[in-house]
DNA sequence: CTTTCGTATCGTAATATTACGATGGATAAT
DNA sequence: ATTATCCATCGTAATATTACGATACGAAAG
């Protein structure tokens, strides 16, 4: 056991699930902070800016990648990354539908 | 190794990556989506609804109560859950927050 | 009181994630 | 050509998550 059962849900429900996993670490959302706030090509120091060990910065920027949510260009010896604007905005639809269509009355509980 | 180290991040970097771990499961979307379309305490067939054992989806249940989405109140023999409204306004604007910030220009990779 | 029903919790197995050292490959500098 | 730098990937250890059966627990019904 300890798979998730994919096939018991909808692919929206998947789908959803699998965008907030790639937010679900404080790196990623510090890569992410850091590529909006410089709003441009980041090369190299991204190691040096999250303290983590530079396989495992590696390792999220993968994550975010296959995400699709940044991309990296090869610059020389640097690999420059910044926001992939399109898929961002897809996340920003989504969530923010995601938490509208509610009826935030609760008057129940 | 594998324990996420949160002290390298801010404190804000850390509450979302563990907003956004809540809604990391297809079933916990379910759940949420199940509820808000309800508009209602719902008691009771959330198992069936799912698919998922009932020990699982009580564990689902209870990480959604953690992350304080979800409140779950007493009713004789069942329990009946619904939305924290406004936790909920609190994700929504969170969420929004973080993807607003951005300058989608993408002018450079 | 005993039984039944709906949940929560415990224990545990399977799997996924996180982290890092070591290694390798590509490009720039010497 | 050799060296240095930057980054990806491999291998692996530590930890977390997911899932379910078994069990416990409390309220209502009999």
């Amino acid at each position: 056991m300890g798979a998730t059962k994919a096939d018991l849900f909808t692919k929206q429900q998947n789908e959803i699930a699998l965008m907030a996993k790639a937010l679900a670490h404080p790196a990623r959302i510090a890569i992410l902070q850091y590529l909006v706030k410089k709003n441009a090509c980041v090369c190299g120091d991204l190691v040096d800016e999250l303290g983590l060990a530079q396989a495992t910065t590696s390792q999220h920027l993968k994550e975010l990648k296959t995400a699709g949510l940044i991309q990296g260009t090869i610059e020389g010896v640097n690999v420059c990354y910044c926001i992939n604007p399109k898929v961002w905005k897809q996340y920003q639809v989504l969530f923010a539908g995601f938490f509208k269509d509610v009826a935030p009355d609760g008057s129940c509980c």
